[in-house]
DNA sequence: TAGATTGTTAATCGATTAACAATC
DNA sequence: TAGATTGTTAATCGATTAACAATC
């Protein structure tokens, strides 16, 4: 990743923000797909989710080239490619730390499964929860994080815990191997540069949807046609 | 807000991703004001959220002069000026739509009166749902909308039906009057210009997560000290 | 006063959009 | 071939960071 390699005369950096839109077009197309649809422009893709054709292109260009000239992309082609690319053509077992409201919530939700990501561990640390069986699961003790992390191959683990614990869960969660975090607490986490954290903080989301609507008198900011990008 | 009025010679046009880092500064005052901190500096306030000093003041000074030179920020009056500005300093009655899994986890988490947003209606058009009490509250059919938003003063909802019903019910909510959307669904909602939309995507952000894992080998990507905001 | 830290302007950096030759 | 649409470079736009005079 340091030097440019022989064949592949610049690997091109990692983009930015490019990938949480290479998920919207993967869902577009998923529903084109669905349609019977078998091809499809940038500008099509793009108008489909308030994009510029240009940003359509330019963002699967940091991949590959897919498309051609004159034709569009191939749909079903696409989608394995962008699959792939996202790192979800596989199972991501995942760990779920924390069974209070929140986490008992994100247990039901079926949508999960759909993209491949299994719930297949439930952790806390209160006594009167570990050993209880949810939806199948038996939750287990934050001591037993080590030998289930390896036991189960999981590199994946969704943080509902109180804020409070938050930084200790993940430090525990990094040392036992986990590699990536869904962070639902709303706290700064500091891990090492090799795990990745995505926070989702409903609370900032509602905060700006009332940051919005109180600056909103009839028609002045962005909402109009391009729902915010997560 | 076309011309420089008076006595306000440049409004300052509305920012963009600066209201987000608006969240995350309140929530870590607030955390400050519990430790029985009294002032705070730029640099101490962007580095608990591993943001740049000049950022921090940057950010606040699209809103006003909140700080003194040489001393900082007092922390009690920043909260009481944040919350203004994010327009949390009030209630804000808010409708959950649809009453899945993933409603009904919403349904049971704290974290939203919290920040005063309260649930205070629910609605389904699942005949088997409406009627139903959950949680202390009665679900009602869509077709209440119109005579419920007026009653209760509701403009928020939280939308947490099928994909395939988003578009449909946004539709119905704008026209009953609700002017902010939290959009639970995989779906590019739109709306009127004067309407705002905060896409909870889960799947996006999911992916995301498996993304950089998957292409993060031992020290590569951004994770190390800033966690994503939102 | 000397030290610290703000508010703000200018410089830098990155991301989006426009434009167009290449090509199916 | 003519029309459409890609991949990519250049132009534009916006956001972040550095720098510094003003000031508590």
């Amino acid at each position: 990743m340091r030097e440019p390699q022989h064949d592949n005369p610049s690997p091109k950096p990692a983009p930015k923000a490019v990938v949480g839109r290479l998920s919207l077009y993967l869902r577009q197309l998923e529903t084109f797909a669905r349609q019977g649809r078998e091809t499809i422009s940038s500008s099509q893709l793009g108008k489909s989710l308030g994009l510029n054709d240009a940003q359509v292109r330019k963002d699967l260009a940091y991949f590959g080239q897919f498309g051609q000239p004159g034709l569009g992309y191939r749909i079903a082609d696409l989608i394995t490619e962008l699959r792939t690319i996202l790192g979800v053509d596989r199972d991501w077992p995942t760990a779920l730390v924390g069974l209070g409201n929140l986490g008992r919530a994100l247990l039901g939700y079926k949508g999960f499964r759909v993209r491949r990501f299994h719930l297949v561990t439930l952790f806390d640390n209160d006594p009167r929860k570990v050993g209880q069986c949810i939806e199948g699961l038996t939750v287990k003790h934050l001591d037993d994080l080590p030998q289930t992390v390896a036991s189960e191959g999981l590199r994946l683990a969704m943080i509902c815990v109180p804020a409070e614990s938050a930084q200790r869960v993940a430090d525990q969660l990094v040392a036992a191997g986990i590699r990536g975090l869904l962070n639902f607490t709303p706290t700064a986490l500091f891990v090492p540069q090799d795990v990745s954290v995505v926070a989702v903080d409903l609370s900032v989301q509602l905060e700006h949807l009332a940051y919005s609507v109180h600056n909103t008198q009839s028609a002045s900011r962005e909402a109009g046609d391009i729902p915010a990008v997560s």
